[in-house]
DNA sequence: CTGTTAGCGCATTCAG
DNA sequence: CTGAATGCGCTAACAG
C-alpha cells in the first residue's frame, strides 16, 4: 500500500490492473465499448479509483489536439452585464461539455484590449468575443462566437436591441416627451449605435418633430454620477424632459447625480436605459430600461461555440436572437 | 512564399533560420544570453515573424510541467464583490507572470460548488480559493492560496475585517443605536462569522446592555428586498433601531424593501453593511458600509500565488492583510 | 556557441 | 478483445 510518489499515470493504471496503456485509455475516454471486455473494463476503473488516477489535461490536449477549454474575450468583469455573461458562459460550456470544458477568462483594460496571446498559443479550441481587441492573425480557423456584435460576421449571438429601443420609444412618445437626452458611450461597438439609432428612429417615426440631443460618458456608476451633477441643470434649462441611457450602469448614476442636485425623477426628468441588471429593479426609483438577457447570451454563446468545435455547424447559419423586451419602473412618467 | 499549411512550428522555424530547435527554444525562452550568437538571435526573431510561430501552450506545458495557468474558485461571478477579485487576480496574475499567466475561471452553483476537475487535471498551477469546494485529493502539493477565509491555513490573504467591523460598532452606539438587527448569511464561511462576531462584541463592549437581533437571508438583492418587506414592521415593533447586513447586496436590497414598505432610512431605522461595491455610493440613501478592498484582495492573491508557484517562498508566512475602513454614508444616523 | 536526442503523458493505428 | 509502437511539439540535458 505505498502511495504512489506523485500523480499516477497512464502506464501505473495498466500496470495495476495489469493491461495496456491502450486499453486504459480506452475506457477512461468511453471508448471500451466493443474494445474492452467489461471484466477489464471494471478491473481498469478500480486501478483508477485506487491510484485517484486523472488524464494530464496538457498531455490529452498535445496528443489529440483538443484543449477543452475556451476563452472568454472581455474588457471590465466588474461591469455587472458582463459578469452575467461570464456566468452564463461558464454554464453553457459546462452544460454542452457535459462538464469536460471550461472558461479562460481574458480580460483586458481600455488601451491594451484582452490579452489574446494564448489564443494564438492554442490554449484554447475557441473564443467568445464579448467585445473585441484584435484576434490574433495565424489562426483564421479558429472557432470564434461573437456575443452581442451585430456588426460582426460570422457566427453570433445577440438580442433584439432594436425591438426594445423601439418599444423605450414608444414609450417615451406615449407619455409626451418631444426632448430627450441619449447618453451614449464613447465606445465605437455596434451595439451602442444600434441601441441610439433605433431609439432615434422610432421616436422620430412615432413622435414627428421630436428631437435627440446627444451626450456621452463612460459606462460605470461615476460617470454617471458626475455628469448628471454637471449638467442637470443644462438639461433642465434646454427642455430635455428625460435622458435615455446606453446602459443601465450610467443611468443610475444619473439617477443619483440628480438625486444629489435635488431634481425628481421622473417629476422633472424622466430616465431608462437598456440592460436590465439586478441593481435596475432597486435603484431609487427603480428603473425603466429594456431588458437583455445577459446570462442567456452567454450561455446560448458558449453552447453555439461548442457545437462549432465539434463541427455540428461549419456555416455561420442564422444569427441566434434573443428576445429583449420593455421593463417599465418608476423612473419613466409624464413629461412635464 | 507559400504559407505553411498550418501553424509554424519550432521545427520549421528552425529550417527557416538555418538553426535547430535548441536554439529557436533558448530564444524563445529568453536564455540565448550566452548561448546564442547575436546574429543568430536575430536570425530567429526573423524567421518567428515570418512564420507568425507561436509557441504551442500544451506540449510546452508537457514538457516542462508548467502550465502557465492558475484557476479561481468562486461561486458567483454575479456578486459585485466577486468579479472584482476576478478582475484583480486577473490583472495580478498578469502583473505577476508579466502577461504570459492566465485565470481559468471555476464557478459552481451552490449546490455543486466549483467543479474542480481541471485542478486535479493539472490544468493549472495553483488556486485561487475565493470559496471553496473541495479540492480534489491526491494533489497534496498544489500551491493554494485562500482569499477572505481567515479560518482557512496556509497561504492567504485576508482583510481587516474585525477592525472594520469594531469601527461600525462604535459608529453605531455613537449615534444611541442599542438594538440592532444582524442580517446574516446562510453561508457557513468564516469571514462572515468574523464579521458578525467582531461587531457585537465591540457593540456590547462600547455599549453595555445593547442586544444584537439575528436573521439571515441569501446574499442576493432579491433576498434583502423580500426580507425588508416582510420584516420591516416587526423589526419596527421589536424595537430595532438599525440592521446591519453581512454584504451590501443584501443591504441595497433592504433599503429597497424598506423604501418600498414606507420606513424612512435613516429617520426610522439605520442601516449599514460590509464591502462597499461601488453601488453602495448611489443607493438611496448612500450607504454606509466598511469597505473591503475586493479587487486589491486578487490582485495580491494572485501576486502571492505566482510567488508560491514559483518557490519563492514555501513557508505560510505572515498572512496577508489588507486594510478595511468603515465608509459613512448616509443611510446611518441617530437612533430614533 | 550550436546541434542531437531523450523524454513529458496520452491517443490511436496496427498487429496479434 | 488486447498490447506494442508511433507521434503530438516542445524543453533541456548532453555532446560536440
Amino acid at each position: 500500500m505505498t502511495r504512489p510518489p506523485r500523480r499516477a499515470r497512464a502506464v501505473d493504471v495498466a500496470a495495476h490492473a495489469g493491461v495496456s496503456v491502450a486499453t486504459v485509455s480506452f475506457v477512461v475516454n468511453g471508448k471500451a465499448e466493443g474494445r474492452v471486455s467489461p471484466a477489464t473494463r471494471l478491473r481498469v476503473l478500480d486501478a483508477i479509483a485506487a491510484l485517484g488516477y486523472v488524464t494530464d489535461a496538457s498531455a490529452r490536449a498535445l496528443a489529440t489536439g483538443r484543449r477543452r477549454q475556451v476563452a472568454l474575450l472581455a474588457h471590465d468583469m466588474t461591469n455587472p452585464f458582463t459578469a452575467q455573461v461570464a456566468a452564463g458562459a461558464a454554464a453553457g460550456i459546462a452544460e454542452a461539455t457535459e462538464g469536460t470544458g471550461h472558461l479562460l477568462l481574458l480580460l483586458g483594460s481600455d488601451e491594451t484590449g484582452p490579452d489574446v496571446e494564448p489564443v494564438g498559443a492554442a490554449t484554447v479550441d475557441g473564443v467568445l468575443i464579448n467585445y473585441p481587441g484584435t484576434l490574433p492573425a495565424g489562426r483564421p480557423d479558429l472557432p470564434v462566437v461573437h456575443l452581442d456584435d451585430p456588426a460582426a460576421g460570422g457566427h453570433q449571438v445577440s438580442m433584439d436591441v432594436e425591438v426594445g429601443a423601439r418599444e423605450l420609444a414608444r414609450h417615451l412618445a406615449g407619455l409626451g416627451h418631444r426632448r430627450v437626452l441619449y447618453l451614449g458611450t464613447p465606445r465605437p461597438w455596434s451595439t451602442f449605435a444600434q441601441r441610439r439609432d433605433a431609439f432615434a428612429a422610432e421616436l422620430a417615426a412615432v413622435a414627428p418633430g421630436a428631437v435627440v440631443l446627444d451626450d456621452r460618458c463612460d459606462i460605470d456608476l461615476a460617470a454617471g454620477v458626475q455628469l448628471a451633477g454637471e449638467h442637470a441643470q443644462r438639461w433642465l434649462a434646454d427642455g430635455v424632459t428625460a435622458v435615455v441611457a446606453a446602459t443601465d450602469l450610467q443611468a443610475i448614476g444619473v439617477l443619483a447625480g440628480l438625486a444629489a442636485a435635488g431634481v425628481q425623477v421622473p417629476g422633472r426628468l424622466s430616465v431608462a436605459a437598456f440592460d436590465d441588471i439586478p441593481f435596475a429593479a432597486v435603484s431609487a426609483p427603480p428603473l425603466t430600461t429594456v431588458a437583455l438577457p445577459a446570462r442567456e447570451l452567454g450561455r446560448r454563446g458558449a453552447v453555439l461555440l461548442a457545437g462549432v468545435i465539434a463541427g455540428d455547424r461549419t456555416e455561420p447559419g442564422d444569427p441566434v436572437v434573443l428576445p429583449a423586451r420593455l421593463v417599465v419602473r418608476d423612473s419613466t412618467g409624464p413629461a412635464c
